[in-house]
DNA sequence: AGGGTGAACTGAACGTTGTTAAGCTGTCAA
DNA sequence: TTGACAGCTTAACAACGTTCAGTTCACCCT
């Protein structure tokens, strides 16, 4: 009947069906159903779901490069916030984006050449090609453990906020402990100010003990790396 | 026959068991198993499974705020990155840690006295709540979402690496693109200097940004109001 | 002591899930 | 025309979370 399927058209099937379903609700049968086609026919495609979760999230980074490499590169920093907004921003646009994410490997090489580009932007900027990657993996470990925390406070995108979240509540029972309360507070009631000033905060680290110090604009007094030893804390 | 079971005894040996098969593979069944007492059993204590793994991962946070709260209080630079290390070790140490403790609620309070005593610490040290909330929460974030990626490398604790994370296969693969293969090699081969390097870049970060310039080890009593202004960004 | 009550559990079942196996169908090459 | 094979269907499987009606066992009351 229908054209035939290809891997392409079941992982942007997939991709638009986990908005409406969620992650728990995207099983095969469902997919398939969209598709027009039996479930058993996605495993002509696919080894088995996560090989085809693996898609999803592929072609997820498909989309998100495009934007990721228009990121202006003008300071670094610019250019590091500026990656980081653009992430949390595609994840945030899909139900469970930073699980699914999380959770898988790419399909294929195609996440190469936007790396390279992004190291590059980088490197070009005084740091080494060792802390270009640390100060890449730090902002990225940063924006995922932020939004997976946020994708469970607003499961659903652009949605309510789940009821198990619901601060007054939250500080009735917290009663005697007023900075455990103002913690939650401060973690849930503005997560865009809150995420730009985490990020704030970690490019500034990045700047303070990763960027080799003849870099940058001026000479800071403090002992950075050059090559081999690592930037350990103790 | 056996004694009856209770909530805690189910949440000890769910935790147990987590390490042997993994969360995907603890099943409810398994669990009934390893108590002598069949699946439907669990309802009685638990409304559903995912309120089963909420009490594990309560589970989980008590054992952690023994050594958490037995952190060294030095300078709250000490008191921060030993927190982070001892959460990254307390979540290293079981399989599919940060997954559970990332996806679930406590079922209880008792998450509120040890948050009230880790506020005050930083909250002591200069801090106002609302930046101190904010750096903890920073730090948690990151060392959450570094956790979880390292453990998607190394899925049993103490075990092997996942062989589709090889090193020299991905290096050649990627061919022609020396900086990704650089990243890749700086984010996968040793994790303990990563999780330090980014730890300390961000610990850096929040001294730089949220920390309030009369703070630190100069003045004692800084001027930082309760209510004072955001910690914003732009 | 004995009957009753309710907490704690069993046994059987239901619908759904990922997955496998075998067979059918259409398309294209020889 | 025939053969091959990519791509799909139909049927079935074991395992999962969950429900429900019934059973057991400990303890309390008179």
């Amino acid at each position: 009947m229908a054209t035939r399927i290809d891997r392409a058209q079941v992982a942007e099937t997939a991709l638009r069906l986990l908005n409406e379903v969620g992650l728990e609700g995207l099983t095969l049968r469902r997919i398939a159903q969209e598709l027009g086609v039996q479930a058993p026919a996605l495993y002509w495609h696919f080894k088995n779901k996560q090989e085809l979760l693996d898609e999803v999230a592929t072609e997820m980074f498909r989309r998100m490069s495009g934007s990721l490499t228009a990121v202006d590169a003008g300071t670094w920093q610019e250019f590091l916030t500026g990656s980081a907004r653009v992430i949390r921003d595609f994840l945030l646009g899909y139900r469970d984006g930073a699980k699914v994410f999380s959770g898988t490997r790419f399909t294929d090489l195609g996440y190469a050449s936007p790396v390279e580009g992004m190291m590059r932007v980088i490197v070009d900027a005084g740091f080494t090609p060792r802390a270009a990657a640390r100060a890449w993996f730090t902002i990225n470990t940063y924006t995922m453990g932020y939004v997976i925390e946020e994708q469970s406070v607003y499961p659903v995108p652009g949605g309510e906020r789940d009821p198990a979240y619901e601060l007054s509540e939250r500080a009735r029972r917290l009663e005697g402990y007023p900075l455990a309360i103002e913690a939650g507070t401060v973690f849930f009631e503005d997560l865009d100010a809150g995420f730009e000033d985490g990020l704030h905060a970690v490019v500034a680290g990045i700047e303070a003990t990763l960027l080799p110090p003849s870099a940058g604009k001026t000479a800071g007094p403090s002992a950075g790396p050059s090559a081999g030893p690592s930037v350990r804390v103790e």
